[in-house]
DNA sequence: GGTTTAAGTTTACATTTGTAATCGACTTTT
DNA sequence: AAAAGTCGATTACAAATGTAAACTTAAACC
């Protein structure tokens, strides 16, 4: 189980957030001469966020002798599967495949994260389904119905969906 | 490459977008009743977004005799990808394989989308490198450098990086 | 030791998002 | 035809987000 997180991160949230997880504790200053140069970002703006992510309890501080020094309480991979988790609630349970193939395609991978990818995708077979069920509408999406003849879903599989894809 | 869109989606237009998605052509009346069934939104509310969602260009309306139908300009995957393409704008380059693993591992998948999957990552191997490289920072993540100590970052892969994991 | 400087905290303000009521123009009903 | 209902459009308003200046306090410097 992924570990709680309270709050959603926002894009430039992501951005300080990144900056002390490549360096586990930092000062507001490096953190704002990186996103000086990086985002164009003001001083000013830089520490807002921070401030925020303070707040949410995202990063922390430490007064290291007479410095601040922030840290994060969170790891880059429990944000990024928070986000993701939240991301996949919005997208049609069929979509699921498509997508990690998309990503899989655009991707720069090491050769560990390949074996990785193969020995998971190896299990995956015990528990495959012949259609994976959608979750759009509550009464579930017209386009798995017989006879809905101008579906243009992505995910749908009937025989009609490429009559009019834009 | 994927279909320019113009503004970014939120989770209450997703779900408008899902509704039309499902059913290609649908009237206010359709998204108004799903909506509240699933979300428990207040009609005025639905209205909201669709409103919104026709000013951002997703949504295009179309008068069949006297009543309005709504149907989608874009399409699902694409939607799914540019979101995820903004996504993987904040994350750490070296996160993307992990990333894969943990949707990977946590999917429904038919056996079409891992016939597909498998392919892919056939594919990949050829492109695999040693490391990815990680663009966190400008001048990199400091956690590849050797003799950086406490770096919690989870795609860092020295020998330190379990030492104090939360 | 008073002044400049650095850094955390407060305040500011425009946009976007979530959530919804109300208005205005048609349509339908009686 | 007047009343009532529909439905898209307009307005409302609080919370979140992007962006930043101003304030405050403590440290450093001359």
């Amino acid at each position: 189980m992924v570990a709680e997180i309270e709050h959603k991160i926002t894009d430039s949230e992501w951005e300080v957030m990144r900056v002390v997880w490549a360096q586990n504790k930092v000062t507001s200053k490096e953190i704002i001469e990186v996103l000086q140069q990086k985002k164009d970002w003001k001083p000013a703006t830089t520490k807002t966020f921070i401030g925020r992510l303070v707040n949410k309890g995202m990063l922390e501080t430490e007064t290291e002798g007479k410095k601040y020094l922030y840290s994060s309480k969170v790891s880059e991979g429990d944000i990024i599967k928070s986000s993701l988790n939240d991301f996949y609630n919005n997208i049609c349970s069929r979509e699921v495949g498509n997508t990690i193939a998309y990503l899989l395609s655009n991707a720069t991978l090491s050769f560990k994260d390949i074996d990785i990818l193969e020995k998971i995708l190896e299990t995956k077979k015990k528990d495959a389904v012949e259609e994976v069920p959608c979750n759009c509408v509550p009464g579930q999406c017209k386009c798995s119905e017989h006879g809905y003849s101008n579906c243009n879903s992505d995910h749908c599989n009937s025989n009609h969906s490429n009559e009019h894809q834009g």
